[in-house]
DNA sequence: CAGAATCCTGCCGGATACTG
DNA sequence: CAGTATCCGGCAGGATTCTG
């Protein structure tokens, strides 16, 4: 960590940020992390989430180059989504995360 | 990383998530991780920043125990921010999206 | 099943001006 | 210097309904 100026777009920490920072981002890339999913499988997985939602932050993700989308041609319909190597890379982070918010966010008792 | 469901206010990665969600939380602890800083140096040390917003996410920061505020009674007045260890251990989590972000959103040309 | 199309609202975040 | 006090627009995010 060296001692630079963060001007919020030259800087890695804040385009991250940028990145994940959807509200529902992390919970998918969580969902996904360990296995594919479809789409319904993805919206029961993740509670509180609405269809548009879902739709709209996976848009984004694929955008950003973190999901797969993969279409196949069956009826009813079937796309299974799934983590690129750059989606899965994110797993250190989320597991700084974690770490950081199960000590500090609900230890506060000990 | 437990198989674990993700229902965003019971999650820790999800309540991290929020903690240092604001748009301007992560440059403000990035400025304060290893100095002590006037509010004056902060604003100049953040690009972009303004006074209102500065003032904003460092209540929120201070409420959230991440950040301390320390006023000393002079004139002109000067008022000193710095972290607390909960706020300093953060420092893993900014190094992850650091190193993520410095391989997967700039090196792009590899 | 996997979305697309609308509609609606809060509040996040920016600009600007003022104060002790 | 270290903040308040207002004003304001945009859009993130939610609820609901419809389609192939």
């Amino acid at each position: 960590m060296s001692e630079k100026k963060c001007n919020y777009f030259e800087c890695p920490i804040t385009r991250t940020a940028d990145v994940i920072g959807g509200k529902w981002t992390l919970p998918i890339i969580f969902a996904l992390i360990y296995e594919t999913k479809r789409f319904k499988e993805l919206e029961r997985s993740i509670e509180g989430i609405n269809t548009r939602m879902l739709v709209k932050e996976l848009k984004q993700l694929e955008d950003n180059g973190l999901v797969i989308r993969k279409v196949f041609a069956e009826v009813p319909p079937r796309v299974e989504y799934s983590l690129t190597d750059k989606g899965k890379a994110l797993k250190n982070v989320l597991v700084e995360m974690r770490e950081w918010g199960n000590k500090y966010l609900f230890d506060t008792i000990l």
